[in-house]
DNA sequence: CCTACCGATCGGTAGG
DNA sequence: CCTACCGATCGGTAGG
């Protein structure tokens, strides 16, 4: 509504209001999808929360369930990145030190792309998509537990917990906070990923030193 | 079709099939929302499950809300007594006491009632039934708060990482085993408790002593 | 981008 | 008049 907007050059070829394209579509839906559940959002209330209609949707996006593929593989492609790199052995870095890496960078995406992170950690496999989505997770937890492994092979970590378990819980502690962390709340990104380092390896008893 | 069936005790008055009171339906259901997700199963899926018409499942049971409604309350009621006790002060008893107590007994509960746990660590809060459960959770959530909050203030927790923010990663670590424990897998219950305490308190990392 | 719809399926209930 | 269901269909709404 600012006067500026007539002043505007024309732009090309386009009716209807616009700033409605697919990556705004994309993140409202992905938006929904978590606050509501996947299933119990439909297309409607995507539309009335851009303010659009049910048709105009499909103007940009093929189908609900492509929204819901893309939301997956850009959470998957994130966190494929850094899984590979702390994967990759390097000369003078030990998997104690690509196993923290990974934790503290996993964390910087689960912040980055919170959105998209949840949707994927709440997938269950009910379409081709779904299935497709979890099976790129598995690898990325099979990766995890081979480098948790390795930690524990080089001496680094206590070998008294099966590696297998150690990667589940210690996952299991950093994917946690997609349920609770607000970008606006009280504790920046490199805090929560301290915290987490720190509960993980040092543990949380204090110990008369 | 044991030849034994037709020699029991006549059942008192009973036509039809029996063995499908409120509770067996309420297993049921409980499996499938959590395999599918609650709004992505039907109640006539419900029946085909159970070899039931979707009729005969609403002699049993007023409604699809309802069920869920039981089986968060049955997670609730668990977890809240495992909470309320361990947030009593007894004489003798530490808070760092205590809170290793209810995290080794959280352990027990998402084991033993890992089906309704899970659906209620799911739930987004679509209805008054989810609210209300979401309400309970919290005064659970606040309750482990100030028990960690309790430990940290007599010296027995680091204090270098924030109350709050323990509570969070603690016991997002314990309730993410619901995403994968499995009774038939290779850990059992004591195995996956004494894994959390010692990760959590006593850190992965491998101290030269 | 909208109005106007479709095939199907939803949770829940009628009579018998 | 009961318990335990069935075949069919209700009013609405889903994705498209």
């Amino acid at each position: 509504m600012r006067a500026t907007e007539q002043a505007e050059p024309a732009p090309r070829r386009r009716r209807g209001r616009p700033g409605h394209d697919q990556s705004a579509i994309l993140r409202a839906a992905v938006e929904l999808f978590n606050r509501r559940g996947y299933d119990a959002t439909s297309m409607g209330d995507l539309a009335k929360e851009l303010g659009l209609t049910k048709p105009a949707i499909y103007y940009h996006v093929t189908s609900k369930e492509q929204l819901l593929g893309q939301a997956l593989d850009d959470a998957l492609d994130e966190l494929t990145s850094v899984v590979t790199e702390a994967s990759t052995e390097r000369a003078g870095v030990t998997a104690y030190q690509r196993l923290r890496e990974v934790v503290r960078r996993s964390v910087e995406v689960l912040v980055a792309h919170q959105q998209s992170v949840t949707l994927l950690l709440r997938v269950r496999g009910n379409s081709e998509v779904e299935l497709a989505a979890l099976s790129r997770r598995r690898w990325l937890d099979d990766r995890l537990a081979a480098l948790v492994a390795d930690a524990v092979a080089e001496g680094s970590l206590r070998d008294d917990v099966p590696p297998a378990l150690v990667s589940r819980l210690l996952f299991g502690m950093v994917n946690s906070l997609v349920e609770w962390y607000r970008a606006e709340g009280a504790y920046d990104q490199a805090m929560v990923a301290d915290a987490i380092t720190t509960i993980a390896f040092d543990g949380l008893a204090r110990h008369e030193s």
